[in-house]
DNA sequence: CTATAATTGGATAAAATATTCCATACTCCC
DNA sequence: GGGAGTATGGAATATTTTATCCAATTATAG
């Protein structure tokens, strides 16, 4: 019988902090109202920037707020924060991909029953696909799209590549070539002839190659060959670092979320397909 | 004349430092070979984790990138800025309105409608894909992600079947199961042996066979004498009229969305990527 | 193999930043 | 209009974070 005020839901002091964004966004538009003038400001402005908040200091959004740092302070802990830096963590969490790192989510495995943990799994990995996917259309430039599927239609035969991880990839895109009447070769190291595979290229042709870290050096090799060849290379890579970026003719990059030392595949494919039917469009259209 | 050398592109300390992300990153990429090894590595790392780089102070990034922090400021010096901080907020500047992204979006904007459609059709990719994602989450099962998973974690060797579109998530899963460290056979139609291949699954083994419309025969045919050898079949399909359904001890669905006549994969390798996890996880752990 | 230069790790100083505290101003009720 | 309770601004303080410096190590040239 400690508790003084069981009755109302009133915000106290020792009320828990929100733990993700989602939740803190919807408790400050609901504080918003029954706060006082100058905290009801900061609420207001902290809805509206949150990107300020995230990346600003407290003296800093404070200032564009219009009110002082301390106002901050005291506005985080209304809100159930140690301080202003706790509520700015959340703030920055979000702009963070934010994928948990495989620890946590081994420990909320293991926490609930298996069958729950089986379908939490799925979920872990299709809020990292969904992410990436997003990530991929918001960084990929345009024009960069634009030019690889003008180079790829103009391509008398495209030669495609991809190694390990790669792999599905290239053998995706042989696929959707074919099927969209484009002539196709997908380069495979099966009998160990790779090389002479690539040796067939002229300027006419294309290479598509897809590789990601760690390069397979065949594919590196490949690519290198080919462009002293003057066939065009287009390129689909995960890094600045890649060392196709220096001799392909346009690179696209995707970076795919890493989950348990792997990463999938699914902003990958969804560039793939873009590519294909892109450049069957460029081509004369399906449609 | 003050400056003391002006025949040799040496960076020097003197030399100005990028002034947007796009270039400091290239910066980064081209500096990265003539480093020393630990400057090295903090290139790889800021190539590999931006988002860390923008959000974590100096001794948070040199703990991930396992450096000291003074390493992290002389990185940042050689390049030509005053501190960390200096090279910091240009990571940051990045991430700000990193969701919606007006500068780049205008940009996107301008020019032919060519260039832009080439961005929307990526737009509908992406959201197609999305869309076909989050219905698979919905629509699986927990349970039957579970049993199937069990299944697989159960067998000696997993033996993976997909033909044409389903290759490519055939492909995907052997290189998954071989890096998770199951042994496991990818069947293959390249020499025509594939039913002889598929002749050696043994009830201790497993078939996992992934399958869409239009089923191929080879497909059904192999998962049916699986069954008939009492091989456990998982099976992955988009529709329950599929004839594995009726042979699979577990069946799990995905619908991939359709557009324009062509379906991606992104759903169906999610699904995939959590078999071969979860068959893990049943296993003992992936790390 | 030695000498010299370059690079690195770690301690320490400096700066920036967040938090607390308190006097003052404001508001609401009597 | 006066007084209790609350809110606010701003300075002082505590904390965190960054930058500098130097000794130890490693690489390089002779």
């Amino acid at each position: 019988m400690e508790r003084a005020e069981p009755n109302d839901a009133e915000r106290t002091d020792k009320a828990p902090p929100p733990k993700d964004f989602g939740s803190l966004r919807s408790l400050i538009a609901a504080e918003h109202e029954r706060l006082p003038k100058r905290l009801a400001q900061v609420a207001a402005f902290m809805l509206d920037n949150p990107d300020e908040v995230a990346l600003g200091t407290s003296a800093s959004v404070a200032e564009l707020a219009k009110v002082q740092p301390s106002t901050l302070v005291r506005f985080a802990q209304t809100l159930g924060f140690s301080g202003f830096s706790d509520l700015q963590a959340l703030f920055r969490e979000r702009l963070r991909g934010y994928w948990p790192t495989y620890g946590d989510r081994v420990q909320a495995l293991r926490s609930d029953d298996e069958t729950e943990a089986s379908h939490r799994l799925l979920g872990r990995f299709a809020e990292t696909a969904i992410s990436s996917i997003e990530r991929l259309r918001e960084s990929v430039a345009a024009e960069d799209i634009d030019r690889a599927t003008r180079t790829l239609a103009a391509a008398r035969t495209i030669y495609l590549l991809g190694q390990r991880r790669s792999y599905p990839v290239a053998s995706y895109l042989a696929y959707a070539f074919q099927k969209l009447g484009h002539p196709v070769v997908l380069l495979e190291n099966a009998a160990g002839t790779i090389m002479e595979q690539a040796a067939f290229m002229t300027p006419e042709d294309a290479l598509l190659v897809v590789s990601f870290t760690p390069y397979s050096p065949v594919s590196v090799e490949i690519a290198t060959r080919a462009r002293q060849a003057e066939v065009p290379v287009v390129a689909v890579s995960d890094s600045a670092f890649s060392p196709l970026t220096s001799v392909a003719e346009v690179w696209l990059e995707v970076v795919e979320a890493d989950l348990s030392g792997f990463r999938a595949l699914s902003a990958t494919l969804c560039l793939a397909m873009t590519l294909a039917v892109g450049a069957a469009e460029h081509r004369g259209g399906i449609n």
